[in-house]
DNA sequence: CAATCTGTTTTTTTT
DNA sequence: AAACAGATTG
C-alpha cells in the first residue's frame, strides 16, 4: 500500500477516533498524511503501536509543563491512530513500506529457526550507502550477520541526506563498536570521478561540515582539467532558466551531448517548471513533469469525466481538442441544457437533438464525440475507454506515432506512462472512472505522483538533458552538472518542525530536547545535500542563483557558496534571450450583458483563484468538489440551522432537535452511513451551540444587503440578524467549520462588513464558528477595509474584462472541481448575463 | 527614529 | 511559515 492508499484507508475511520489535538477537520487528508509520516518514522525504529503508546504514556507521566503535557497528549493521539491503522491494514491484508523491513526484523529476531535458515543462505552481505541505513535496516543486517563476519559496508557520512526517514550518522559511528563490534574501519582517500577543480570545491566545503570526519579531504585521481566550477548569477529567476539553457548549449559545443548533462534541484516542483521552460527554449529534456498536469493527460482525464459527470464539465476541455473542436458558446449551450435535465451521466450523448442553439461546427463535433464514446457508459473501465479512443476511434495515437518531433514524442511517452498507470490501479468499490479520478486527486495532493514524472526506461537512450532532484541523483554521476536556485531561502532551508514529532525515547541516539535535535539534524542534512549536488559532476560544474525577487526586492545568495573556497568562478550574466511566455491562456473573450451581480462569497472565490471563479460562476459548472460523508454532515448542520432561522418554532422540545437532524441526515444521504451515530453527536453539539449563541436576542428575518460599485453590485446575506433588548442590532455569519486566521483577510468578509455597515450603521458584526463554538467580532482597521474595498472594485473590473488567470497550487488544485479541465478554453466569444 | 503593521514572495526530500 | 520591504504609527 502506498501513502495515498493508506490515507484513503484511514479517512472514514478518522473522525470517530475521538482526537482532540488533531481534531475533526473538514478535510483531514493533510493531518492523516502527517500522522502516517510519524507512523512510518516509528517503523524505521521498529517501534510498534503498543510501544508507541507506552512511550507516549511515559511522556505524560513525566510532563512538568503544559507544553510537555500537550506534546505527550499529541503523541498518545498518534498512538491511537497507529493502532487503528494497523487494524485496518490487517483487515485489508495489506502491508506498507515500513512493514517491508520492520516485519522481517521482528520475525527474524523472534524465530531462531528462520533466522538460522536465512543466515545459512547468505555467505556474504554487502551494504552500500551505509549512511542511509536506519535502525530498522541495522537490525535486519544484525539478524543476518550478528557477529559481523563476512559483512562489508561502504558509506560516507557527508552524503547523509535521508535523515527524515531515520538515517543517522549515529549508525555510522556505532559501526565496529556498539554494532558489529570488532569490525575494522578503513578510509577511502582517492576520488576517481571528478576533475581536481571539482574535488577541490566540495572538499573545501567539507572542511566545515558537521557530518563526517574533518580530515576527510580527497585527492583527485584525474588531475586538473583547466576549467573551474562557476557560479552564474542573474537578476531574476526567469533569466536563470535562460542562463542554464545557454550553458547547456555552450557545453554541447564543447563536446558534451545533452544526455551527458544533468540539472539538479532540491524539489520536484521547481524541476517541473524548469523542465517546461527549458523545453520551450529548445533544450530537449528527459523529464515529464507532473504527469497529471500535462495538457495531453488532462485532455484524456477530461474525456473520462464526461462519462461520469452529470454536468459533463469535461466538455469545456474536450472542445479544445482538434478532434472535438467547437466554439465556447456551444459548450455553454450544452451546459445550460444539462443544468435543466436530470438524466444519467453521458446519456445525453445519445440524444443530441434535444440540445438547442448549437452551431454547425458544434453539432459536427458532438457527433464525433458521440461516435467516439459509443458503447461506453459510466461503469466503463478507464483503460478500455482511452485505449479505444486513442487507437481505434481517433487519430491521436497515429499522429503522435508518426511524428519525429521530440516534444511530440514526449507527449507520446506521457500517454504511454499514463496508460500503464491506469492498468495497475488498486481494486475497490464504486465506478472505476470515479475511483480513478479520486485517486489521481489524492496522488497529486500528497505529491505521490513523483515516480510517474521520470521518463520510463524505454526513453533513457534519448539525447536529452537529465532533470533530477538531488536526492534522485545520489549514487549517479554526470560529465556536466547544473545546480540552479542557490539562494539563502532554498539551501540551507530553515527547518519546519514536523507536525507530529516522535515521542521522547523513540529515536535511538537522540539526546536532549527533541526540537534541538531536530534542528541540528536538519542543518547537517542541508550541508550534505549541497555536498552531494556538487560531487555529482565529473568534468564541469555550474551553479546558478537569481539575486532579485520578481518584485525587484533583494534575494540573498546561499551562505554555502562562501564555503567552497576561492576556486569558484563568479560571474554575473545577462542572457539576451527572453523566456517565451507559458502558453497558459488566461483571458476569455467575454461579453456581459447588464450589470454584474455576485455575492461576497463568490468574489472571495475570484480572489482565491480567478480561473476557478470562471468555471464555477461564469460557466456555472462544477460547483463544489465531491463531498465526503464528513462534509455532508456539515451540509446537514447548515440545513438545520437555516431551518431554525427561518422558523425558530420548529425546535420546541428536546425531541424536535433530534428529529430535524435525522431528517437533514436522510436528505444528505447519511442515514445509512457507518458512523452516523458519531456524526449525529457532532451535529447535535453544533446545533446546540448555535441555539445557545442566539439566546437572549430577538431574531429578525435576514434580508439581502447590497453594496454598489459603480454600476456593479455585490450582494451579501447575513445568516442571522439579532436585536438586543436595547434595540441594537447584531449581524452574524454562521459557519459550520473552524475559524482560520486567513478568513479575516479575504474580501468576502470585507464585503459582509461593508454591506452591514451601510445597511445598519453602528450595528455589530460577528462571525460564528460552530466547530470551534466561538462567536468573534468582525473588526477590520479602516486601512484594511479600504484596501479590501479597492480590491473588490478591481476584481469586478477584471471579471468584466474576462481576465481569469489560474493560480495553481499543488495543495489546493487537486481539491478543485475544475482540476481536470483547468487550462485553455475553446475558441470564440462567450455571452453571459448575471441579472 | 524605532516599533508595528501590511502586503508580497517563495516554498522538501522517498522506499 | 517566514523573510523581507515598505508604509504607518507613536
Amino acid at each position: 500500500m502506498d501513502r495515498t492508499e493508506a490515507v484513503e484507508l484511514l479517512e472514514t475511520e478518522f473522525p470517530r477516533l475521538g482526537l482532540t489535538h488533531y481534531r475533526n477537520l473538514y478535510d483531514p487528508t493533510q493531518i492523516i498524511a502527517d500522522m502516517l509520516a510519524a507512523i512510518s518514522r516509528a517503523k524505521d525504529e521498529v517501534v510498534d503501536e503498543a510501544r508507541y503508546a507506552e512511550l507516549a504514556e511515559a511522556m505524560l507521566g513525566s510532563a512538568a509543563t503544559p507544553e510537555e503535557r500537550e506534546a505527550a497528549e499529541r503523541a498518545a493521539e498518534v498512538a491511537r491512530v497507529y493502532a487503528a491503522y494497523e487494524g485496518l491494514k490487517r483487515q485489508a491484508h495489506c502491508v506498507d513500506f515500513g512493514d517491508l523491513v520492520s516485519m522481517p526484523v521482528r520475525l527474524m529476531e523472534r524465530d531462531s529457526e528462520i533466522r538460522a535458515h536465512l543466515q545459512a543462505q547468505y555467505d556474504h552481505v554487502l551494504v552500500d550507502e551505509y549512511q542511509d541505513v536506519n535502525r530498522s535496516s541495522v537490525r535486519l543486517i544484525t539478524a543476518l550477520r550478528s557477529d559481523g563476519r563476512n559483512l562489508w559496508a561502504v558509506g560516507d557520512a557527508k552524503q547523509s541526506i535521508y535523515r527524515f526517514r531515520g538515517a543517522s550518522s549515529f549508525n555510522m559511528t556505532r559501526f565496529g563498536t556498539s554494532d558489529f563490534s570488532g569490525g575494522a574501519r578503513g578510509r577511502l582517500k582517492r576520488n576517481y570521478r571528478s576533475v581536481d577543480e571539482v574535488v577541490q570545491a566540495f572538499s573545501a566545503f567539507a572542511i566545515r561540515m558537521k557530518a563526517g570526519d574533518q580530515d576527510s579531504g580527497l585527492e583527485s585521481e584525474r588531475g586538473k582539467s583547466g576549467s573551474s566550477p562557476e557560479l552564474r548569477t542573474v537578476d531574476q529567476s526567469p533569466q536563470q532558466t535562460v542562463a542554464i539553457a545557454d550553458a547547456i548549449e555552450e557545453m554541447r559545443r564543447a563536446g558534451h551531448a545533452y544526455r551527458d548533462q544533468a540539472v539538479l534541484c532540491t524539489g520536484n516542483e521547481k524541476l517541473s517548471d524548469l523542465g517546461q521552460d527549458l523545453e520551450r527554449l529548445g533544450v530537449p529534456v528527459l523529464f515529464l513533469g507532473s504527469l497529471f498536469e500535462r495538457p495531453e493527460i488532462k485532455e484524456l482525464l477530461s474525456l473520462l469525466t464526461i462519462l461520469t459527470d452529470r454536468r459533463a464539465m469535461g466538455m469545456v476541455r474536450a472542445a479544445c481538442m482538434s478532434e472535438f473542436a467547437m466554439p465556447i458558446s456551444d459548450v455553454d449551450a450544452i451546459f445550460s441544457h444539462l443544468r435543466a435535465s436530470d438524466s444519467t451521466p453521458g446519456a445525453w450523448l445519445g440524444e443530441l437533438g434535444a440540445i438547442t442553439g448549437l452551431s454547425e461546427a458544434g453539432s459536427a463535433a458532438l457527433g464525433a464525440m458521440a461516435a467516439a464514446m459509443r458503447g461506453f457508459d459510466q461503469s466503463a473501465s478507464p483503460w478500455t475507454v482511452l485505449a479505444t479512443l486513442l487507437l481505434d476511434r481517433t487519430r491521436i495515437a497515429a499522429r503522435i506515432g508518426g511524428s519525429s518531433d521530440i516534444a511530440e514524442r514526449t507527449r507520446g511517452l506521457a500517454i504511454w506512462q499514463f496508460m500503464n498507470f491506469l492498468r495497475v490501479q488498486p481494486g475497490g468499490q464504486g465506478l472505476p472512472i470515479v475511483r480513478l479520478l479520486n485517486r489521481v486527486r489524492r496522488l497529486v495532493r500528497l505529491g505521490d505522483d513523483r515516480d510517474l514524472r521520470q521518463l520510463p526506461a524505454a526513453a533513457q537512450g534519448l539525447d536529452a538533458v537529465r532533470l533530477m532532484t538531488i536526492h534522485g541523483a545520489k549514487g549517479l554521476e554526470f560529465p556536466v552538472v547544473h545546480v540552479p536556485g542557490l539562494n539563502g531561502d532554498t539551501i540551507p532551508r530553515t527547518p519546519q518542525a514536523p507536525p507530529c514529532p516522535p515521542p521522547d525515547g523513540m529515536v535511538e541516539g537522540a539526546e536532549g530536547r527533541a526540537l534541538d535535535v531536530f534542528r541540528a539534524g536538519h542543518a547537517e542534512e542541508q550541508e550534505c545535500l549541497f555536498y552531494v549536488a556538487l560531487s555529482r559532476a565529473r568534468d564541469r560544474l555550474f551553479l546558478y542563483a537569481p539575486t532579485q525577487k520578481s518584485n525587484g526586492h533583494n534575494r540573498p545568495l546561499s551562505s554555502f557558496l562562501d564555503r567552497v573556497g576561492s576556486g569558484l568562478l563568479r560571474t554575473k550574466v545577462s542572457p539576451t534571450r527572453n523566456l517565451p511566455p507559458a502558453p497558459e491562456a488566461s483571458d476569455v473573450p467575454l461579453v456581459i450583458e447588464g450589470a454584474l451581480r455576485f455575492t461576497g462569497a463568490q468574489i472571495a472565490l475570484y480572489e482565491r483563484c480567478p480561473r476557478r471563479f470562471f468555471y464555477t460562476h461564469v460557466l456555472q459548472v462544477g460547483g463544489r468538489r465531491t463531498a465526503t460523508a464528513f462534509m455532508q454532515m456539515h451540509e446537514a448542520v447548515r440545513t438545520v440551522f437555516q431551518a431554525v432561522i427561518a422558523d425558530a418554532s420548529i425546535i420546541g422540545g428536546e425531541g424536535d432537535l433530534e428529529g430535524q437532524i435525522i431528517n437533514a441526515f436522510a436528505a444528505h444521504g447519511l442515514a445509512d452511513h457507518g458512523y452516523v451515530t458519531e456524526y449525529k453527536g457532532f451535529a447535535t453539539s453544533m446545533i446546540r451551540y448555535f441555539l445557545a449563541a442566539r439566546e437572549g436576542h430577538t431574531p429578525e428575518t435576514p434580508t439581502a444587503l447590497s453594496t454598489a460599485f459603480g454600476a456593479e453590485e455585490i450582494i451579501v446575506r447575513p445568516d442571522e440578524v439579532l436585536v438586543r433588548s436595547d434595540g441594537s442590532r447584531t449581524l452574524r455569519r454562521v459557519q459550520t467549520g473552524h475559524f482560520r486566521t486567513s478568513e479575516m483577510d479575504d474580501v468576502g468578509v470585507a464585503a459582509f462588513l461593508l454591506a452591514a455597515q451601510r445597511a445598519f450603521p453602528g450595528a455589530s458584526v460577528e462571525l460564528v464558528h460552530l466547530s470551534d463554538q466561538t462567536v468573534r467580532p468582525l473588526d477590520l482597521t479602516t486601512k484594511k477595509l479600504q484596501n479590501r474595498q479597492e480590491k473588490l472594485a478591481l476584481f469586478l473590473e477584471r471579471i468584466r474584462g474576462g481576465n481569469f488567470p489560474a493560480d495553481p497550487s499543488a495543495r489546493t488544485c487537486p481539491g478543485c472541481p475544475a482540476f481536470f479541465v483547468c487550462g485553455p478554453t475553446p475558441a470564440g466569444t462567450l455571452k453571459k448575463s448575471f441579472g
